[in-house]
DNA sequence: GATGAATGAGACTTCATTCAT
DNA sequence: CATGAATGAAGTCTCATTCAT
C-alpha cells in the first residue's frame, strides 16, 4: 500500500497541486511527477476529481483515528486541545504540501463533492465535544461549545495558513511552537490583563 | 458609478462566482447574469482575472477606508475588536456572496497576482497594532502581538465560513451575535473555569 | 479632397497596415490614429477591406496616369524604363509606409478581390508595350516581350523591398540610384564580360 | 518522418494556407485537411504560427542544402544562376501550394519571426557569392554584385510569380522553361539590339 | 455627419478522458 | 496493467460592425 501505484500518484498529485492549484495540475504534470502514463491514473482513479477526494479520505481517516484514540485518554480538555494542536502542527511540519492542499481546494471540493468526508466538520465536531464534557465536568467555565469549536478551529486554521505563508522553503518551527503556547495562554486567561 | 456597466458586471460576477467558484464562473454566466454580451465584459476587464482582482480591490479599500477611521478613536482595544468583528459580519450578512468569494478565491487570487491588494494582511495588521497599543497602554496582558493577531484573524474567518455554511438561504443573525458575545468573553476571561 | 476626411482615414490606415499589416490593423488603430471615432470610418468605407482597395485603386490611378503620359513621349524604350524605374523608386523614398502596404498586402487584396484594380499588372502591362514597340522599331533585340515585363517587373520589387528592409528609419538614397544604374547597365549590356 | 503524423499537418496546412492564405487558414480548416482532431495539431506544434515557422524552416533546409552542394560545382557562373533557376522552377511546378505560401506569407513569417530561417536572405547571399567570384575569376563584367543579386532575386520571384499566377489548375510548364532562356539570354546579351 | 459603447460570431487553445497497442 | 497519441468539447478573448445619441 505505502508504495502502491495510487500511493505514488496520490503523492505526487499532492505535490503538483500544492504548487499550481487544483485547476492548474494537469493530469500530464501528475503523471509526469509520479513518472506513470496519464492513462495510467485512470486505473487508479474515476477521474481528476476523484484524485483529490482520495487525498481528502485520506486525510479525514487520518484525524479521526487521531480523534478517536485522544477521545479515549483522560486528561483535562486544554491538554486535549493541545493535542489536538499539535497534532495539526506536525502535520504541518512534515507535509507542508497535504495541508496546502487541504487548505486551498476544500472549498472547491465541497462544492464538488456535497457530502464527502468533512475534515472541518469532524475537527469541529471533536472539539465541540471536548469542550462540552469539560463544561459538564465543571473544568472549563460555562459557554456556547459550537461556538467556541468554531473559535478554535479559526486558531489551527489561521496558524496553518500564516505558517504556510511565511515559511516558504525554510522552516520556521519557533513560529508554530509559539503559536500553541499563545493559544493556550488566551485560553488560560484570556487577553485582558488583570 | 453605482449603477455603471463595470458595477452591474461586478455584481453579476460575485453572484456567479459566489455560486460556481472562480473557475466554474465562465464568461458567457457572467455576462449573462450581468444581461450584457461577452465583449462587454472586455471593454471594461482585460480579463477573467482582472474582475477578479476588481473585487479584491474594491473590498480592499473599502476595509482599508473602515480601518482608517477605527484607528483615530480613542476607546479600549476590546471595542476596537469588536468594533472589526461587527464590520466582518455586517458585511457578511449583508452580502454573503462577496464574502464567501473573498474567503474562497483569495488563494486563487494569491497565486495570481502575488502583490496584489492583501485584504487579510490589511485586516491582521491592523489588529497586531491595536494589540499591540493595547499592551504599550496596559489595557491588554504581555503577549506576542503578531500571534495573537493571526488568531484573532482566523476567528473571524471561521467564524464567517461557518455562518456561510449554516446560513443556505435563511439568515441567522443569532449565530453572528452570539459569535461576537463568545469571542469578547473568550477574550475578556480566558476559557478555563476560576 | 486632400485634406477630406476620406483622406485622413486612408493616410491614417496606410500608416497603420505598414506597420502591424492588414491583420493586425484593427479599426480602432486606424481610428486612434486618425483621430477619429471608429464609426465615422463606416460613414466613408463600406468594410475595413474597402479601405484596403481604396488605397490600392488610388495608387492604381497615379501608376496609369504616369504611364499614360509616359506612353506619349518619343523618347528611346530603355529611357522609359528608366523612367519607370525612377517614378517608382522616387515612390518608395516618399512614402514608404505606402509601398510597403502595396507589397505587403497584394496578395491578400487580389484573394479578397479578385477583380480589383491590379498595380502590377498595370505595370507589368506596359512594360510589355514599351519592349514591343521597342522591338519593332529595332531599338531592343528580339525577345519574348511578356517574359522580360515580367523580369522588369520582378527587379523593381525585389529593389522596392530589400529597399524598405535595409533602410529602415534612415534613407538610403545611395542605393536606389545605385540599382537604378546597375539595372539599366544590365538590359544595356548584360552580366557577362565581353 | 515521411508519412509521420506531423508531415501530414504540415501538408494540410500548405494545401488550406495556399488557397485561404494564412489568416483564412482556421486551425479547424487545417485539421479537417488533415483528417485529424484539431487538438492533435497542437500535439506536434506550439501554435498556429508555429506551423507557418515549421513549413518555412523544411524550405529553408532544402534550399541551404542545394546551395550547399551547388557551391562545390566547378562550373560556370551563369551555369550556377541557371541551376538555381532551374531547382526553384522545379520546386513551383511539383508544389506550386509550397510556392505560394512561401511567397505570399512571408512578409507575415518576418514580421512574427523577426530572427527565423529566412529563405530569401539565403538566396540572395548565394546569388550574391556567385556573381562576386565571377566577377573575380574575370567571368562575369564588374558590377555591384549585391545590386545584381536582388535583381536576380527579383527575377525569380516575379517568374515564380506570374506562373503561379496564370497556371491556375493546368500546367503551363513551356512558361518556366521560356523564361530560364529569356533570362540567361538577357543576362548574356543585355536588352538592347546590338 | 460624428461618436464610441455594445455586440456576438468566431478564432485559438487547453486538457480531461479514451482506447488501441 | 501500462502506455501516450488522439480526441473534441468547452473556455477565453478579439474585433469588425452597428446604432442610439
Amino acid at each position: 500500500m505505502k508504495g502502491s501505484r495510487k500511493e505514488q500518484i496520490r503523492q505526487a498529485a499532492i505535490t503538483v497541486i500544492a504548487q499550481e492549484g487544483f485547476h492548474g495540475a494537469t493530469t500530464d504534470k501528475i503523471a509526469a511527477q509520479a513518472r506513470v502514463a496519464v492513462g495510467t491514473i485512470y486505473n487508479y482513479f474515476k477521474n481528476k476529481e476523484d484524485i483529490l477526494a482520495h487525498i481528502f479520505a485520506v486525510e479525514y481517516e487520518k484525524r479521526l483515528h487521531f480523534f478517536t484514540r485522544l477521545e479515549e485518554e483522560d486528561i483535562h480538555p486544554l491538554d486535549k486541545i493541545k493535542g489536538i494542536l499539535t497534532m495539526h502542527f506536525a502535520g504541518v511540519r512534515e507535509n507542508p504540501n497535504l495541508v496546502r492542499v487541504i487548505l486551498e481546494e476544500k472549498n472547491f471540493f465541497h462544492r464538488y463533492y456535497e457530502r464527502g468526508p468533512d475534515c472541518d466538520q469532524c475537527l469541529q465536531g471533536f472539539l465541540e465535544q471536548v469542550i462540552n464534557r469539560g463544561v459538564g465536568e465543571g473544568k472549563l467555565r460555562p459557554c456556547d461549545p459550537e461556538m467556541v469549536a468554531v473559535v478554535l478551529f479559526g486558531f489551527i486554521e489561521a496558524i496553518m495558513g500564516r505558517y504556510l505563508c511565511i515559511s516558504n522553503g525554510g522552516d520556521d518551527n519557533d513560529f508554530l511552537e509559539a503559536a500553541v503556547n499563545e493559544i493556550i495562554a488566551l485560553l488560560a486567561e484570556g487577553l485582558v490583563s488583570a
